[in-house]
DNA sequence: TATGAATGAGAGTTCATTCAT
DNA sequence: TATGAATGAACTCTCATTCAT
């Protein structure tokens, strides 16, 4: 089956937006790279801001599908789900990591524009992360504070958006999952080696 | 004395850029904020680029000041420089607040442009911050790890660009500080509760 | 009988042109209204000029025949013929004068562009106006000049494009009618009232 | 002294809207003609309607001048002043001539952009038309109707969009203005002989 | 006949930058 | 030092038109 136009111009928008950034892609380049005219562009979307915004929604989506399916498991803790969570993301393949990079980067913009649907889908993810935390506190795995909060930051240390704070430290994908989950779950305190 | 013409398009350069971003503030919006032409922009500052560029090693400084400052205290442990640190810059007044937000909003426009002497100046933070971590490792409070890769995770957290994540949960500045302060430490599991 | 869909396009075509006029009506605006798709405009019109040509020259058979119908009555003089035809004109249904929007908005494009068919068109109107003036000369009602000459300046009043001078001033369509009738017979002088 | 940029891009543009319309004239046929930027055209005027307003805005002020300066004559008759006037505007050297030619072509967009003002200035010619009229009531010249119906019928007919009813007629401009005002005084009836 | 996806030329507009004064 | 007028490249977006189906 060939694939769709539309399809063709989101993977390309996927791509430019990941390597540059919202306002340092044009929609020419957009339809360079998908090999379609400007014309096309806007047959498909109403404007740069629209594209924008369905490849933000798609993106959340993708994450939402992700954390769900690590969230339903039933048969591990809420610990082991967290890590694997973060190992999903942090070693992504090249493709789906770009969603996450745009998700990153453009992450400012996100709350400044196209926002009720967006943020909508960010509420969506937090609650997902949250419930893996509530299971974490009932198994006094994670401390009892509010859910939410915890989830909050949570996310905002996986998809921080300094570039890469850690890729040029650790260059290997597993090392830097097993920092970034060391980090979140026991901070830098020594405490933890108190146990 | 008056302020210098240079120093009011600084101030009105970081009152844009913390407001708007990089791109969407223009050299025709700082000039009219600074009261001069654009024009005089041009005089002082070779392109919007090298504004930007001057204005962010001017945050760094301010910053590495404060770091510096904290970091020389000999009478106190590496755990209470870090709050304070935290403290600081979670309660920075409204006029220093906007460098933060400046530094957080467009931090990847950083490493992208301006690299050399910014990317110094980075390095320069985090190695008062690894000062501080591994005063911590030394007195057994933080853990025993690379005291860089640490201080970077701190400093990730410290800056992090998601809107203001907390802001809207936690309104009270220094439930906000010890919040982040307590996730710096301890992360999110129960551990941290055995101390 | 449906109506064919040259019909609806002509009609929805009819519309837009009169609220908008040629350049503010786009072909998507046409093909909405007419609940066709662009293509098909296409395929009954071979371009939008062509299409706005083929309606005014619809447009102009319509004036023509009530014209005619008017002119041949053989038991009226020409000044009441002249009534009739303005009353007729400004007092017509919402539907036809939509017709007389057109042609009055858009009466600049007609003689710029499609040049050929139209402007016999207008010829001929004007000949039947002419036809009625010369009849008013034979019975010494209306001064004796050129007919074609006074056919133009009749029409020039009855087409005033002039968004719509009078409506505004005298909003009853018979008080309209009188006012043009007379400022045609008359002028603005009172000669008229010292016979 | 040399000619402001300004003055040439607002002739450029008396120019371009004269020859064309407000539609099929572009910013950039505009700017070739004054022979500036595209660019420079945004430093004077903030947008293409706003040059066309202000281009009509002076258009009007030029004809509410020149209708003034008859209206305040105290030594001739209203009827004299209404031959000058015809005569002034029909007459009018090529260059002033445009100017009324753009108010002829663009009459139709001027009421549905840029009210405020334009409306204001439309309504000023009106008056002192309608000055004119009552005077020639008064003197028992004009009919006794409503100055500021006829005063729009007058104008109207002298600001006649029909590209050029008469033009192509009467070649002769002197013929051309005594044709105007014999049918804005005496209509086409034989009335007017009586005189 | 009819569709709707695709095109591409060109529109209005913005903005970092330059430069004569 | 400072200005503001001028530039031109690049931008987002529109729309008459085409064409495979």
């Amino acid at each position: 089956m060939a694939e769709s136009t539309k399809g063709r111009i989101l993977k390309a928008a996927v791509y430019m937006f990941s390597v540059y950034n919202y306002y340092t892609t044009s929609m020419a380049m957009i339809a360079e790279k998908a090999g379609v005219s400007k014309g096309t562009l806007y047959w498909h979307f109403a404007s740069k801001e629209e594209l924008f915004r369905e490849l933000l929604v798609k993106a959340a989506d993708y994450f939402i599908k992700v954390f769900k399916t690590t969230a339903q498991k039933s048969d591990i803790s809420a610990v082991e789900k967290l890590y694997e969570l973060i190992k999903l993301i942090v070693e992504a393949p090249e493709k789906k990591y770009r969603i996450k990079s745009i998700l990153s980067k453009n992450a400012q913009f996100i709350s400044q524009k196209s926002k009720e649907k967006l943020l909508e889908k960010r509420e969506e993810i937090i609650e997902v992360l949250a419930g893996i935390v509530k299971q974490g506190i009932k198994e006094k795995a994670i401390q009892d504070g509010d859910p939410h909060q915890l989830a909050i930051a949570v996310l905002a240390v996986i998809f921080n958006p300094h570039g890469s704070w850690l890729i040029d430290e650790l260059r290997d994908k597993e090392e830097q999952a097993n920092f970034i989950f060391g980090f979140i779950m026991n901070g830098i305190s020594t405490k933890g080696e108190l146990k």
